[in-house]
DNA sequence: CTTGCATTAGACCGACCGGTCAACTATTAT
DNA sequence: ATAATAGTTGACCGGTCGGTCTAATGCAAG
């Protein structure tokens, strides 16, 4: 109701937006607080350290991510392959909006801490993991119930599902590259196609 | 022949193996000045800024590249296709010993720098943007030549390549995500047979 | 009214950041 | 031999980094 928001969840808001837009070396805790409109002393209540905010960001931002950007794809409703084009159209969306709006396409967030920071720190990288495999699930899914319909053919839905978590982040970091959302549109008809054949024995 | 190397060549390769093994904004001057056993003047004395520096590493690592890991993947003594195969075998093999010296993959040097500093720098971008570029032409050459020899239907080589570039890097990622090499043999198999048809009217 | 706790303010800390500079030493060309 | 230039040294700069601390608030329960 009021429009004076949670301290604690504006600087998860801000922070969000700072760290996908550039990255998480590069932005200061005294910047988020001063986009926050809070003092340190404040922020520190709240976080133990930096470290513990982008442990909170990214637990936000998956599920921001799940209730939009998957919820939106990976609706039960379409015929499991139409989710799949989805995926793209959400991308591409999503990446454009941005650009728009900034100047710039940020990426994926997890793709762009876990390029980052995996060699830095194990937890978080953990943490992102474990946040690539839930979307890697949402293929998976999606594949079975294609396959159980008849859609395709049989194939290894587990591994063919984190093919295509691949090709979708590598096309983001592509696109990102190129600073065009179109490359989603152009990259993105193969990504339906991506079949890893169940390995036999 | 002396093994005390040009100061200006020992700066790069100090700040291309700290630079690919955790970020561009996490090194400090200090610490590649430290590791290449020189001062500080001596580093502003070839490089006018830390921006230069990473200019020139990217340069030097394209290089570095164009020279190991695309000559001998792009054999064109090798059939085309197998080509692409070999492009597997050797970033499985890059990012195994790196793991094996370091405990991390370091992932693609020009895909994590690409993610850090493409909102943030438009000219490294574009230079990064031009090393992916050369890499998809390194696809594009391939799929051409098989096309030709009747090995695989005619297709968008060009886009299809880009595909290609995008599913080997979004590769890399999750390989990194998950600080596992295996990710790239598993999924590995899949891009060969990426295709994107060529676009009618 | 008081006690107690959650929250906020903002000065402050040492360390480190990228970068500068003047002095000094090799090296090279004349 | 000399002059010019390339390379090196290390002290130094202002600014910012992540983080601490104390004192002051706001607010709720007794």
């Amino acid at each position: 109701m009021s429009n004076i928001k949670d301290t604690r969840e504006r600087i998860i808001e801000v922070a969000k937006s700072r760290f996908h837009n550039r990255s998480y070396a590069d932005v200061g805790i005294k910047e988020i607080c001063d986009m926050a409109a809070i003092q340190k002393g404040s922020f520190y209540h709240f976080f133990p350290s930096k470290r513990d905010l982008v442990l909170a960001v990214i637990d936000e931002f998956a599920i921001d991510w799940a209730n939009g950007f998957v919820a939106e794809a990976f609706d039960p409703s379409l015929p499991p392959m139409d989710r799949i084009d989805y995926v793209i159209d959400a991308a591409y969306f999503w990446q454009k909006s941005s650009k728009d709006l900034n100047g710039h396409l940020p990426g994926c967030l997890f793709g762009n801490l876990a390029l980052e920071i995996s060699t830095q720190d194990d937890v978080l990288r953990a943490k992102l993991n474990a946040v690539f495999s839930t979307a890697k699930d949402r293929f998976k899914d999606t594949l079975d119930e294609a396959a159980e319909q008849g859609i395709i053919p049989p194939l290894d839905s587990d591994v063919t599902a984190e093919a295509m978590l691949a090709y979708l982040e590598g096309m983001i970091l592509l696109a990102k590259a190129e600073n065009d959302p179109e490359v989603i549109y152009r990259l993105g008809p193969a990504l339906k196609n991506i079949r890893i054949e169940t390995n036999p024995h």
